[in-house]
RNA sequence: GGGCAUGUAGCUCAGGUGGUAGAGCGUUUCGUUGACAUCGAAGAGGUCAGAGGUUCAAGUCCUCUCAUGCCCACCA
């Protein structure tokens, strides 16, 4: 056999790659009788110049679940999607061509934004390729595509159905940067360092009344003052007006239990929708409504000389006036948290609109999520917390309609008379109400004929929460169809479990009553070197595929395998050059195998009795055996780190640096059988430690399987090969182990007494003097004698 | 303010159901010419964050404290 001397990871790697693809090595199997192992993969977003190894880390996390699931005999089902609909892409567009909204076909916008998916989607496939991920690549799909559409249209439809979705007009979670409405969990927090600032209304009587604000600016929009019921200081101003300064009319006075008495100065200025606490005493007593923030996050009219201004600006205005004035009071240094919108940081504002909302935040409907959620089997499990802690803290439903251009489009139309939505025909789907007509002539309400598209699109996470009955589509056969509900796994990042994870459950119950996934798969985040969150401003990350073609993709997965389920991980060069090692070492031990059963004859091996397998020979299958049961265990609980220890630990310390020795003088002695016996144990324990380790090093394990043991065992790949079967000893020929045990130890003090005399481990011994650590001799004499080299062994 | 993690050798981390501390990297010494210097052997290195408790016995269980990370809420 020719084995070259170094393993090339390069040459080695494109190979593979192109024959798992020519040779269709994964592709999935339609009308098969195998059990169906299906992964809902998560949609990575479409700008791809953000790639990390945190991407790296958690699709190869997932990647190793599946290919050994594959070895298991699983008909794997892995396709891939790209999230390419939705605001990110429009914000990752805007900025790549510098983009002036205003000075931009909606159309010509558009179209940049499919030209630049496109683009995307091909660096991810050519980097999860390159990393081995074992994606069927015949079946994907992007969320803006026209199936894509046609399933959250045709699932909104069901939910309008089902009276889980509404449309309503109400003060919404508002965007002034990205001009649309948000849901909740479009949010995220900020830290702002702030000011208190006193400003003193005037009572009725002519006194002061200083209330406490952060934000000045919304003066205008002030519709009431409370008092604590219980605070003796104001208890007599309650039901009394007072007066707003520099604005000049006048607000009432009321009471609420929740107005701190210890905050600020005790009263509390109410105003049309500074925050959640305006919104819910202005829903509760009724209070006037003075919108003033317009959807474009200025000043509108009732901001008198200050309309048209932005927030920002009106407030220092303000402030510098109420100086002027005499009605502010002292100033007071405060840190304070922010709702931003996570994709642009801008904070968030209140504003009424009409909007398409989907039912979700009733506590009948919060029961049933986490009863959802602890149907599904979460690992690990602690992180089922997450979603506990998410449903608990809804306050809103799901605003799903969103003010953009680049998205999945809302299937409705309205009669401009009667305001009646006209939902699409389920046949006609998918369609795009600006472009495609109306299902009816005539509202079916009122009669009139006059009919409106709607414009607004679907929050990408409403096309996106539909993936685990959008990718059985991707299938021909009904029956597979049918088989492909619900996807055996979901594997993705904790972050996302509010939002994928969680509208999924929402989406699946109501269109089916039923989970959306059985299994849920979370991955940490990859790190930077520095223990920190990987970022592009911090450029704390060197891009994946310079680390792939630096120390091959094998590497790199290794390094994957450092961090148990849910946790993070740094990245590491350490752990990759581990990696390679690893990938070095089985490489270097196969040319030693080839060149040591390169007689071997498959006849013999059938021929092969294990009766003349000697102590060691069973001492390694045992340890093997063990191996394959723990990571299996281990790679069932999707625990592929600890997997990963067991087969190292067996392959490294074990196999290696004690098997491979004790098996040298029979392999270049003369005695046949022993040797035959010794070339069998040899090829059955090393080809187990290949597929053990195939799910993690796909290449190298395939590159050696292709070498030396397609031949003999007939399988096309190593990755679609049967998991390794414990090698199975008749009891009467299983030899005792308790005693080889003690000569292991033996081997440890002869070669501690070799080393302590700067010997070395080869130097031949004319005597041994046996001291604490006795053996049986007559056994296992001549077994010591030559491994260790010892001509005497005295007791 | 509430919650969830984490805190074990210089570094990165393993350590079901409590019983004399482990690995990899690093470091020191020695060795390696029939797979492998991408190697092997041996050694040094730990009051297991701190305090208290339960127990014959605690890294492992309980309570509290401290530090770090994340999540949720929040002062109008």
């Amino acid at each position: 056999m020719d084995i070259s001397k170094k393993y090339n990871f390069k040459e080695s790697e494109e190979k593979w790659r192109k024959y798992w693809e020519d040779e269709k090595i994964f592709a999935f199997e339609e009308n098969s009788e195998k059990q169906i192992f299906s992964v809902d993969t998560p949609p990575p977003y479409a700008s791809a110049d953000h790639l990390h190894h945190g991407h790296i880390m958690s699709y190869a996390q997932a990647e190793f679940i599946v290919r050994y699931k594959r070895m298991r005999g699983f008909n794997v089902f892995y396709p891939m999607g790209f999230d390419d609909n939705g605001l990110p892409t429009e914000r990752f567009v805007e900025k790549k061509y510098n983009i002036d909204k205003s000075k931009i076909s909606k159309k010509e916008f558009i179209e940049l934004c499919l030209k630049e998916t496109e683009i995307s989607s091909q660096t991810y496939k050519k980097l999860w390729s390159s990393l081995g991920v074992s994606v069927d690549w015949s079946r994907t799909y992007s969320t803006i595509s026209p199936l894509a559409t046609k399933v959250s249209q045709g699932s909104l439809i069901d939910l309008y159905k089902k009276k889980a979705l509404y449309q309503k007009e109400a003060p919404v979670l508002w965007c002034p940067s990205c001009q649309t409405a948000l849901a909740q969990a479009d949010l995220e927090d900020k830290e702002e360092e702030s000011k208190i600032n006193y400003i003193n209304f005037k009572g009725e009587d002519g006194s002061n009344l200083t209330i406490a604000t952060t934000r000045p600016e919304l003066l205008p929009a002030c519709v009431a003052l409370y008092i604590n019921p219980t605070d003796k200081r104001y208890k007599n101003l309650i039901g009394k007006m007072a007066k707003v300064p520099l604005f000049d009319y006048s607000v009432p006075i009321k009471s609420s239990e929740k107005v701190d008495v210890n905050f600020g100065t005790g009263i509390m200025m109410v105003c049309t929708w500074g925050d959640k606490e305006d919104l819910e005493k202005w829903q509760l007593d009724n209070l006037d409504t003075r919108p003033l923030i317009l959807e474009n996050g200025k000043l509108g009219e009732l901001a008198g000389k200050y309309q048209g201004l932005d927030l920002r600006d009106a407030r220092e205005k303000i402030i510098d006036d109420l100086k002027k004035d005499g009605f502010l009071g002292k100033q007071e240094d405060i840190t304070h948290f922010l709702n931003v919108h996570e994709r642009c940081s801008t904070p968030v504002e209140f504003v009424n609109s009409k909007q398409w909302f989907i039912k979700i935040s009733t506590p009948e409907l919060k029961e049933k999520w986490l009863e959802m959620g602890k149907k599904i089997k979460w690992y690990p499990e602690d992180k089922f917390k997450i979603l506990e802690m998410w449903v608990n803290s809804l306050k809103w439903d799901w605003c799903i309609s969103r003010q953009r251009y680049y998205g999945v489009p809302l299937p409705i139309w309205y009669c401009e008379e009667c305001s009646e939505p006209i939902f699409a025909d389920e046949k006609d789907l998918p369609v795009n109400p600006i472009k495609d007509k109306p299902p009816v002539d005539k509202c079916p309400k009122c009669g009139s004929n006059n009919i409106k598209p709607e414009e607004d699109v679907m929050d990408t996470w409403a096309t996106s929460s539909c993936t685990q009955f959008l990718i059985r589509e991707l299938v021909e056969s009904k029956k597979d169809k049918e088989r492909l509900y619900p996807p055996v796994v979901r594997p993705n990042a904790f972050e996302i479990i509010r939002t994928w994870d969680f509208y999924s459950i929402v989406r699946s119950f109501y269109q089916f009553n039923d989970i959306p996934f059985e299994n849920l798969m979370i991955s940490g985040w990859g790190l930077g070197q520095d223990g920190k969150k990987l970022s592009k401003r911090l450029k704390n990350y060197t891009p994946p595929e310079e680390v792939i073609s630096e120390y091959g993709a094998d590497s790199f997965r290794y390094w994957a395998t450092g961090a148990g389920l849910g946790q993070n991980l740094r990245f590491s060069l350490d752990e990759i050059q581990k990696g390679k090692k690893t990938t070095t070492k089985l490489w270097n031990a196969f040319k030693f195998l080839s060149m040591q059963i390169e007689d071997f004859d498959l006849n013999k091996v059938k021929a092969f009795k294990d009766a003349s397998l000697d102590y060691s020979d069973n001492w390694i299958i045992e340890e093997l055996n063990s191996t394959i049961r723990l990571a299996t265990t281990e790679f069932e609980k999707y625990e592929f780190a600890k997997a990963r220890n067991y087969i190292d630990d067996f392959f490294w310390s074990k196999f290696t640096d004690r098997y491979l020795e004790f098996v040298k003088y029979r392999l270049y002695g003369d005695d046949i059988e022993s040797k035959i016996a010794a070339q069998w144990t040899l090829y059955k324990v090393f080809l187990a430690i290949l597929k053990l380790f195939a799910p993690i090093m796909p290449f190298v394990t395939e590159e050696i399987y292709q070498s030396g043991f397609r031949d003999i065992e007939g399988y096309k790949s190593i990755h679609i090969s049967n998991w390794p079967d414990k090698l199975y000893l008749e009891n009467n020929q299983k030899k005792d182990l308790a005693e080889f045990n003690i000569v292991l130890d033996l081997i440890d003090e002869i070669k501690r007494y070799k080393s302590e005399n700067n010997l070395s481990i080869g130097a031949e011994l004319e005597n041994y003097q046996l001291e604490k650590i006795k053996p049986n001799i007559d056994v296992f004499g001549d077994f010591i004698k030559k491994v260790m080299r010892i001509k005497n062994l005295s007791s």
